[in-house]
DNA sequence: GTTAAAAACCGATTGTTAGTCGGTTTTTTA
DNA sequence: TAAAAAACCGACTAACAATCGGTTTTTAAC
């Protein structure tokens, strides 16, 4: 999966309101950005056919939405940009690869990060019950 | 950054044999993808002006080998894809995909991982002192 | 030193995908 | 039913990887 600029920014947009219609994402980058209205059109028609948006009419204009939560498209671009260079029988490879991003995180970051895998793996324990 | 599918072939060749000259990774493409030399020679050159292999020459020919670790590239690209998801001020983003991440990870990933992200703590604790 | 082979480099072409927008069709509504 | 709004279609540009032919530069052999 690949993301455009104009792509990613209307994906951000959408997280925070939920819920617009073209004309609407269209007023919102039109002072920041610029781009016609086909423009914001036509980009959110990509994210819809990409499955990244859902749509239904509402009166006359279609309402988009973000069909991801963010860290879900975050955890699927991960993944997308890492299966390359993951095999399947080095276990230590992913592994590897959070070391090499947790480098930069900080202490508080760490923690928090600590505390979620520990969740995850509790969970994991239960269902393998 | 963005890799092309030979780009990441070659890369994966690269961490295996160490060092390698064009001919020798034409010769090892040749049979399972084919390309001619050429096409060899300048992914190459393009992988060693994108700074992620060096080459030096050895006799009369380049010897090329990969200047970046593979899990080094991996967390580059992570933070590449990530960072326009990723805001400043929301110190939870990150940690929240990373726990996207990890929903895929089996019990043994999760304890190396937990693992690795102790030491990372300890380490950081250290510096800090 | 000249020349043939090897290696490196240059430039052109193709293919893919996002960005961009004009113009046409369809739908709504007044 | 006609004007306005919305959706859709198609064309063009731009970036970048892949591909390879052909030329220049370098090396090595006589």
């Amino acid at each position: 999966m690949k993301l455009g600029e104009l792509e990613k920014l209307i994906l951000g947009y959408l997280w925070q309101v939920e819920s617009a219609d073209v004309k609407q994402v269209h007023l919102h980058f039109e002072k920041t950005r610029g781009g016609s209205l086909n423009t914001i059109q036509s980009t959110l028609d990509r994210l819809y056919k990409k499955a990244l948006l859902s749509r239904h009419k509402v009166g006359h204009a279609f309402q988009y939405q973000a069909k991801v939560e963010r860290h879900e498209l975050i955890g699927q671009l991960i993944k997308s940009v890492t299966n390359d260079f993951i095999s399947e029988e080095d276990d230590n490879s992913l592994v590897t690869a959070f070391s090499s991003m947790t480098r930069e995180c900080n202490q508080e970051q760490l923690l928090k990060l600590e505390t979620l895998i520990e969740q995850q793996r509790l969970k994991l324990k239960q269902e393998n019950r």
